[in-house]
RNA sequence: GGCGCUUUGGCGGAGUGGUUACGCAGCGGUCUGCAAAACCGCGUACACCGGUUCAAUUCCGGUAGGCGCCUCCA
């Protein structure tokens, strides 16, 4: 039975889906500029959890959002939308912006092997069913109108703040001020904005009478709804989500549909970057490319995240993330072992894998299970399922002709002839491949 | 100012009221044509101060540091 931290309650709960097929949505990535390893982090973890529900036996529907119109560089309702600003940037229109963004996210989302979502939304694809939303939020009175959009009253929602748990006085008290507009409440966000006829604003769709387009949370319980239908059983999404992103889908779906959202809310951690947070201004920010650049690859990136907890803070060191990679080459090296000599699995090693894991995603867990227990070929296949670390994949079996070079060293060495044998153990070095003398005799490993 | 999280050995990172995971790095040894790997062993980690307890790193309270959110962010 998998038990998972549900945000909503803040309880470890037993993890129940309402059908056959679990319903999960994730939070995609705004679509403006390159995605950093934080951002990929938050991907794996919930790969992981995908792949820790197929294992548990669940049909898996999912869908993953790319914003890609909408989403304001404040969320106090003003600044600059994102596309728009990355567009001016880079003097490309929005949609080309969006696309090329878009691309670069789903090559590096191949790259570490993240299961494809089922289904894969873009926002603009949404916005007669955005603005049929906020009709029905309209015409349930959770909405009321300024010169800038159309608002949400937090007001008329009594369960606003129970998900985050805010206090909404104290939000009052802190609430910068200089922003004169006509929110009635400090909490209040726009459902949808109006283009006033002095900006420039690229993507625009008519809606009561004006141009516009919807406000970022909007996307979310929409495509919600679309696809999957509420409740779905599992949100996943950035810490950062819980107080104002997840607070107002929950809040639109209430005034919309007059429903919940979700049924299981799984909140990941934030990974600060040399003990700092990852910001562009303080210059921490990579990419996968900028890690590659450093000779490490998706995997390796991929065997460090794993190997913390999802829910924990984590710092990425360029020391840690060797220590993951020797970890990762390790276990591939256990599975060439595979290759040379039969390896007896031991008994319910994957049992206690798979329980580890059952457990609120541990990994760190399951992964010092993996390092104490004796692993068959098939334990390793399942456990490079269950992870999806490519850990096969990039441990090939040996080519026939190496194989023969072996062997052949081997009666160089019988017959001592030392220089032709070290001649031969270069020339494997050369195919990565590393010769280990010992008394039972040659083994080889991958070097890298 | 408000809300919240966190503090584990050189670096990462689990977990537990008593037997002190795990990885990486380091040191010593065994083995070895050399090398490497492997194996064995080692360093006596749980911020600080109090409390509860037969016993606390683990529970409670406080102090200090770090971090996050409230403003874009996974």
């Amino acid at each position: 039975m998998l038990k998972i931290y549900n945000t909503a309650t803040r309880k470890l709960e037993d993890f129940k889906p309402l059908d056959e097929v679990v319903k999960i949505y994730t939070c995609g990535p705004t679509v403006y500029n390159f995605q950093h390893i934080g951002n990929y982090a938050s991907y794996i973890y919930w790969d992981f959890l995908i792949r820790v529900l197929k294992e548990n036996g669940h049909k898996v529907r999912r869908v993953l959002n790319f914003t890609d119109v909408g989403h304001l560089t404040s969320d106090a309702d003003e600044g600059e939308d994102k596309l728009e600003k990355g567009a001016a940037r880079e003097g490309k229109t929005v949609w080309e912006v969006a696309e090329f963004y878009a691309d670069d996210f789903m090559r590096n989302f191949r790259e570490l092997n993240l299961l494809e979502p089922e289904v894969i939304a873009r926002a603009t694809d949404y916005i007669t069913e955005d603005m049929k939303a906020v009709d029905l939020m309209t015409e349930h009175g959770f909405t009321y109108e300024t010169r800038d959009g159309v608002y949400y009253d937090t007001s008329k929602f009594e369960k606003y703040a129970e998900f985050a748990r805010l206090d909404l006085a104290g939000l009052q008290a802190g609430a910068r001020v200089g922003f004169s507009d006509e929110k009635r409440n400090a909490s209040d966000f726009a459902v949808w904005k109006f283009i006033q006829p002095d900006e420039k604003h690229a993507m625009r769709w008519d809606y009561l009478g004006r141009p516009g387009y919807p406000g970022w949370h909007l996307e979310c319980s929409t495509i919600i709804h679309k696809e999957l239908g509420e409740p779905i059983d599992i949100h996943t999404g950035g810490i950062d989500h819980v107080p104002v992103h997840h607070t107002n889908e929950i809040a639109e779906t209430f005034a919309a549909y007059g429903c919940g959202l979700s049924r299981y809310w799984l909140h990941c951690n934030f990974i600060t970057i040399d003990g700092e947070k990852v910001s562009k201004s303080l210059g921490n920010v990579y990419t996968l490319d900028d890690l590659a650049e450093r000779g490490f690859a998706p995997m390796d990136f991929k065997m460090w995240v794993l190997s913390g907890h999802y829910q924990g803070t984590r710092n990425f060191t360029f020391e840690s993330l060797e220590a993951a990679r020797a970890r990762r080459l390790h276990w591939r090296n256990r599975i060439a072992l595979c290759y040379q000599s039969e390896v007896v699995g031991e008994e319910g090693a994957w049992e206690q894998v798979l329980a580890a894991v059952n457990d609120n995603l541990n990994s760190p867990e399951a992964f010092a299970i993996i390092d104490n227990s004796e692993l068959s070929f098939m334990d390793w296949e399942k456990i490079d399922n269950l992870f999806g670390l490519n850990l096969i994949l990039d441990s090939p079996d040996l080519p026939e002709e190496l194989r023969k070079l072996i062997l052949e060293r081997e009666r160089m060495r019988a017959n001592k002839n030392f220089a032709q044998a070290d001649k031969v153990r270069d020339k494997l070095l050369e195919n990565e491949i590393a010769i280990r003398d010992t008394v039972q005799g040659s083994i080889w490993e991958y070097e890298s």
